[in-house]
DNA sequence: TGAGAGGGAA
DNA sequence: CTAGATCCCTCTCA
């Protein structure tokens, strides 16, 4: 057996890929194989990556050739790597495309180069009930009602379908995006803006239409999402998180198109109106009376000719959604996100109904190219006091999380913290009521939860933008707010099970590019050796997929005496 | 007509 | 897994 000591990869024969984090080349290895496989775990010195066939086919449905991971793994393997590893990558990338869906005259129709395997798919029990009648070319009709469950059920049984049915154009809607804003800035898209819009559109072509950007917190997916509009010029529905988020996607069309006021309509709890470009919360598609009665606004789909669907944070899009969108497959539908990961593992669907990943973009690269700031992050491990160290142990599974969560040694690391980082704009951010408001006190900065009204809230924002106050103290309102303003140092004192989409929000929070140096700051206070300390490991999983290395600081050298500059 | 409180949902 | 936050609906009060 070949050994190569100075390549950074061994690929196992379970689809597994080991990475070393010190090799010269890891950044731009990662930067590859993050395209074709996901990141499951991140210690210290060697990363492990699993390659999965939605892994595959989604790179494959964003361009990559099967021939060009099987080259790129051979370069840079330290070991052989077992053939039928290469053999399952060939076959699950040719899977992809494999079976199509499209229009044949009127009729929509399955369709197979290879006669074989659409005799094999008329023999799987699952699919009979949705197949049509079975026509002399081999290809099968399939009722456009059943387009989007079709999918959904080759996609479980391997088959991930191409759907080149195309999509009907809905009701016109010219949109026009301005060349400056009312602030006098000109207003152009960013390259990397461009190039997500075209991969999803791709000028036209049946292929274009469908499909999820995935994109970082602060690059820009509302203004992507706005020129996607304009590009196609049809009325158009967004589906968003919560009710800021639908004000401020309001904001933006008004702000970046020469549309009226009264063409762009909210659709929330208090405001129900449906107008050319409506935006909608996915809660309020979601309601009902109770758990048997049915969806009360889930007709917002059909109640106009709707050209485009935008779901935003596709990856928090609910289990009745889906069901709505398997209905409206001939609509056009571009998911936005920061992260394919769902919480709940329904990322086929997300492939199914909404569609393919079409582009993506490491954090990292937006760094380097000064989009966004850059971000030390650091875990800092701070050892449980005796008492509490005895009650942890003897606590249930349930309350040994708080236990850690409220350390109140964490105090002492934050103190050292906001020393260090003195009249830098500073955000603390946990999830505990009781130590948010302790750490309130113990420093003089005003706590903003739940409970604050949005006006207070809005208030504060402000000051704290002004550099008014340079110091908030934030619950778990920071997870959703998305008028929340940005920093340049943030300090997690506790946080939710292992979430790696909260981590990424919170780091977001100060990404917005700083002057100067451009630097910016993240501090994960943990207790040491309790389960904190693990999931703080599951929380980074996501953000080193990005590009983002944790540095770990022992508390005991933070609470070294330091000399602080005057 | 709008604001605010209370309850249920996921 | 919790604790916490949000959203939507309904009811009440001015």
């Amino acid at each position: 057996m070949n050994y190569r000591s100075d390549k950074p990869l061994m690929v196992q024969s379970d689809f597994t890929v080991l990475l070393e984090v010190n090799h010269p080349r890891f950044g731009e290895v990662r930067n590859f194989l993050s395209r074709f496989a996901d990141l499951i775990k991140s210690p210290e010195h060697l990363h492990t990556y699993r390659i999965t066939r939605l892994s595959l086919w989604n790179a494959a449905s964003a361009g990559l050739k099967a021939e060009e991971i099987v080259q790129f793994l051979q370069a840079n393997a330290k070991f052989d790597i077992p053939q039928h590893v290469f053999d399952d990558i060939r076959h699950f990338m040719n899977r992809y495309g494999l079976i199509r869906l499209e229009l044949s005259g009127t009729a929509l129709v399955l369709a197979a180069d290879d006669r074989e395997v659409m005799k094999e798919l008329q023999g799987c029990k699952s699919l009979v009930p949705l197949l049509g009648r079975a026509r002399d070319d081999g290809s099968i009709e399939i009722a456009p009602k059943h387009r989007g469950t079709i999918k959904q059920e080759l996609i479980k049984l391997g088959y991930p379908v191409q759907d080149l049915a195309g999509y009907h154009q809905g009701e016109s809607l010219p949109i026009r995006l301005r060349d400056s804003l009312t602030s006098g800035k000109p207003f152009t898209l960013r390259d990397y803006q461009l190039a997500a819009i075209n991969s999803f559109y791709r000028n036209g072509s049946v292929h274009g239409g469908s499909g999820v950007l995935v994109l970082p917190c602060g690059a820009g997916k509302t203004v992507i999402g706005i020129a996607t509009m304009a590009r196609l010029g049809s009325a158009t529905l967004i589906l968003t998180t919560n009710v800021t988020s639908v004000r401020q996607w309001k904001r933006e069309i008004l702000e970046k198109t020469d549309l009226s006021g009264d063409l762009v309509g909210e659709y929330t709890g208090t405001t129900k109106e449906v107008r050319p470009v409506t935006i909608a919360t996915y809660q309020i598609l979601t309601h009902r009376k109770n758990k048997e009665a049915e969806f009360l606004h889930m007709s917002l789909f059909n109640e106009r000719d709707w050209g485009l669907i935008i779901y935003d944070a596709v990856h928090l899009l609910p289990a009745p959604v889906f069901r709505a969108t398997a209905d409206i497959q001939a609509t056009r539908r571009l998911g936005l996100t920061a992260t394919l990961v769902r919480e709940d593992g329904r990322e086929e669907d997300v492939f199914s109904l909404v569609g393919p990943k079409r582009f993506d973009m490491p954090w990292k690269d937006l760094e380097r190219e000064g989009w966004i700031a850059k971000a030390e992050c650091v875990e800092i491990r701070v050892p449980l006091p005796a008492g509490a160290r005895e009650k942890y142990a003897a606590a249930e599974p349930k309350q040994k999380h708080r236990i850690a969560g409220e350390n109140e040694l964490k105090l002492k690391a934050v103190e050292r913290l906001l020393l260090r980082h003195r009249g830098e704009p500073t955000l603390i951010i946990g999830q505990y009521l009781d130590q948010l408001k302790r750490i309130s006190a113990t420093f003089g900065a005003p706590l903003i939860s739940g409970e604050m009204t949005h006006d207070d809230r809005e208030r504060l924002y402000a000051r704290f933008k002004q550099g008014d106050i340079d110091l908030l103290v934030v619950s778990k309102v920071a997870n959703f707010a998305v008028d929340l303003p940005d920093a340049a140092v943030a300090v997690q004192v506790s946080g939710s099970f292992g979430s790696r989409q909260e981590e990424a929000q919170r780091l977001g929070r100060i990404l917005r590019p700083k002057p100067g140096t451009n630097e910016s700051f993240f501090y994960s206070v943990v207790s040491r050796d309790t389960r904190e300390q693990d999931f703080a490991m599951k929380r980074q999983l996501f953000l080193v997929e990005q590009g983002y290395r944790y540095r770990i600081e022992d508390a005991e050298k933070l609470l070294e005496p330091e000399v602080i500059p005057s």
